[in-house]
DNA sequence: AGAATCATGTAAGGGGTTACATGATTCG
DNA sequence: CGAATCATGTAACCCCTTACATGATTCT
């Protein structure tokens, strides 16, 4: 892993309805993903170029007219591999779940993936797991400060468990899949 | 602001008390701070040097025997007005709460500075504030995914602010000031 | 005619990480 | 005697942002 995934693994999701170039790739980013995430024009460029020297995906140029030239990419094997990886790994830290949690979500509905209700539990084991860590440490420290650390993690594990509740009841058609 | 603040700003907090150099600057921050922030050895060298370079530390080399010099930084008045600017300044996003927010509580207490309670005030007007925005907005929504993230949001603004309803009972002491 | 859209990038610059280089002293 | 601590940095590398450069077409 010689680079962060995230927004490889997104711009790959982007990719596996059908291969895209540059310009699409930032239209469909800013019509459907704006809310959560944004990239700018020269960030796609060069995020797909890299996508591309990493063999998850190959581009080819398609001429039309005397306008310049599309350089169209489409996701390997390997980088639908990757994205599948990806997609059903519930994210490690909480600072996560607000863009790539969000992100997963996302695909796993636009792509009507099979599995969200369980890749739903498996990130809720995950921040369970976090808080019985945390509230086991805050249990056994007396610096004050550090107690006021806890609460504030407690309180965001919690806040966002509740949430993942919601996000089940939006992936509840996927349940007995 | 031609760097980010956050960082150089926390630097100069921990030269308030007394002027120190890098490695000593790094002793305390892994000692005092490691629970919410960490800087790596080079990177606290390569932040005061910048600070130096922007006029808000100045350094002077200090001989011992013949172990390499100490280069000790000094916080200047520049620097100072700068660190009270930054110390009473609410973070504008959620995302901050969590290492700058703490920064900024972490030095009030610890320079024994005046004006916690209002400063925690302060933090409770932005969140409530972005709190109704997003709820208005959630309201008006109609797409089920959007939803879905107006939740995820006023979800942990809400736990934000009842961890600041603990953090004022942290601040009780400096209520009258 | 001028603005927006389509379409592709490069260049410069800043931010940060990890590894490397150096060397004395002090502790176990 | 070897490990940890004290003490300072540089170099290479990756990531991202902003500005710049180019030029055709289509909408108003």
């Amino acid at each position: 892993m010689s680079f962060k995934l995230e927004p490889d693994c997104a711009l790959l999701g982007i990719l596996m309805n059908k291969p895209k170039h540059g310009y699409e790739v930032e239209a469909y980013l800013s019509s459907e993903m704006d809310q959560f995430w944004h990239l700018s024009m020269s960030q796609v460029y060069a995020l797909l170029k890299r996508i591309e020297k990493t063999g998850l995906a190959v581009s080819s140029e398609q001429k039309h007219g005397n306008r310049p030239n599309k350089r169209v990419f489409s996701i390997t094997e390997t980088g639908k591999e990757k994205f599948f990886e990806w997609v059903y790994s519930p994210v490690k830290h909480v600072r996560d779940l607000r863009v790539e949690l969000l992100a997963k979500l996302f695909f796993i509905k636009e792509l009507k993936l099979a599995g969200g209700f369980s890749f739903i539990e498996k990130q809720v084991d995950v921040l369970e797991d976090k808080l019985s860590l945390i509230e086991r440490s805050k249990g056994r420290n007396q610096d004050e400060f550090q107690v006021l650390l806890y609460s504030y993690k407690i309180g965001q594990i919690r806040s966002a468990l509740s949430w993942l509740k919601e996000c089940e009841a939006y992936f509840y058609s996927d349940r007995l899949k």
